[in-house]
DNA sequence: GTCTATAGTCGGATAGAC
DNA sequence: GTCTATCCGACTATAGAC
């Protein structure tokens, strides 16, 4: 593992990007607007690729595993850039956690802020729908997007074996946990901070979160080569029906 | 991480385990049993302290980010005893999958071998029942043992990222899938094969799993410090109670 | 079977040219 | 901002004494 294809050549395959090119190309008559753009930000495009790379490697790594020359690479930069743009490989994997939770909330958020207004869970009814909805979304951010992947292994690791990046992790999912919960309690008409409460609504997050973190066994047991949009919808209706079951059974 | 304490002195902190002594100390007279056993199978504890060491090391840090000379270290062993008896880094890890199998195979063995026998799904009651008990069994092991939090660093590692030694996972895996959707097959008067019970059993797994890979998220929303009986007992209750609502909803 | 010593490789981080 | 070159520590694996 880890590439043994060191032979030599210290060179980045640098391949056509359409930047980080040397200046005297892209001759064309006027605009040349984009070399100019990319001219501009190129720093923030390298560390906004560099991002990128080092979510993916350190979520299938693991911080120790991952290794900076694997990520420049991956990110198309220079290994120096590293410390350039972060200061250390640890501060990097800061960025890549506050870098997540800004993606998932671009996501999410939406669909958050919609389950936050009052008339959301004015009452038990509304707010089982509001509570349906979310999981819904909950199910086609986590099981939908390509990115997801990358993101659950990194936060699965940090759940496991918290580091530094955990606490910007929690602050997302700790809020995530609260608003359910709030959904959830207002649905069986308790309180919000009642352990019941809260044990019940991690259960409901168990039954989403399983088909990511053992998709392996999943794929297998399904005998599925991947879960597509016919998979995801069949795993949501089976989700949906559980929930409803569940709410339906403590609400005699 | 990793250790920075490398500071000089490579002789291993070799503590009073009652064994791995040069043979000239304990002059007690006559008997010297537990002696003569350390010294006849010294290579199989030494064995076996690597393979508890690297279970430890590879699920904290990855197959990449765990290092020989920690799990030497942690093992109390030498540096070179890893390559005598496992002959590389990389067999070590699969001893390690082979001994998480069976080690779980031993604790939740028998309850698998009484959810086997005929007379556990004769009839939709009787699975039921087994049912419950196995997922009983199943938050028992998974949450109460003190191994299993290793075990399932160890394991969704190779979840996420699937090694050689995920076949071995695998195996005893599907097979635990494959027995409780036998339950819900026949709880539900569904084909064992049916693409609905197979799901939902996967739903019913991820209530318990939540609490064991989310653990952190857990422990910290619910203002606890750590998962012990009487925690287990309510996660328990919660769970068999949304079984129960779940499974009730499909046989009107 | 277990040890020390070491060969050979690869890691993060730095310096300084451009 | 990005590059090459390099330092130096830590890694896996091996060799050979005991």
């Amino acid at each position: 593992m880890a590439e043994t294809m060191e032979n030599g050549s210290g060179k980045v395959a640098r391949k056509a990007v359409g930047e980080n090119q040397p200046a005297d190309r892209e001759t064309e008559t006027g605009g040349s607007r984009p070399y100019r753009r990319a001219q501009r930000d190129r720093g923030a495009e390298t560390r906004a690729r560099l991002i990128e790379a080092a979510l993916d490697v350190f979520g299938r790594y693991g911080f120790e595993g991952a290794t900076t020359r694997q990520i420049a690479k991956e990110a198309d930069a220079n290994l120096a850039a590293i410390v350039y743009h972060f200061g250390s490989k640890e501060a990097l994997h800061l960025a890549v956690a506050e870098y997540i939770v800004e993606r998932i909330g671009a996501l999410v958020g939406p669909a958050m802020a919609a389950a936050q207004a009052p008339e959301a869970s004015a009452t038990p009814a509304a707010a089982r729908a509001t509570l349906l909805r979310v999981i819904g979304t909950f199910v086609d951010v986590i099981l939908g997007t390509e990115e997801a992947e990358r993101w659950a292994r990194f936060i699965v690791r940090e759940q496991m074996q918290p580091t530094a990046a955990f606490d910007t992790i929690y602050g997302f999912m700790g809020g995530a946990h609260g608003l359910a919960a709030l959904l959830v309690a207002t649905i069986l008409g308790r309180d919000e901070d009642d352990e019941e409460v809260r044990l019940r609504t991690f259960t409901m997050i168990g039954q989403v979160l399983v088909f990511r973190v053992a998709q392996a066994l999943v794929l297998r047991r399904m005998g599925w080569q991947a879960i597509g949009e016919t998979e995801r919808t069949a795993i949501k209706r089976v989700i949906i029906e559980n929930i409803e079951a569940i709410l339906r059974a403590d609400v005699p």
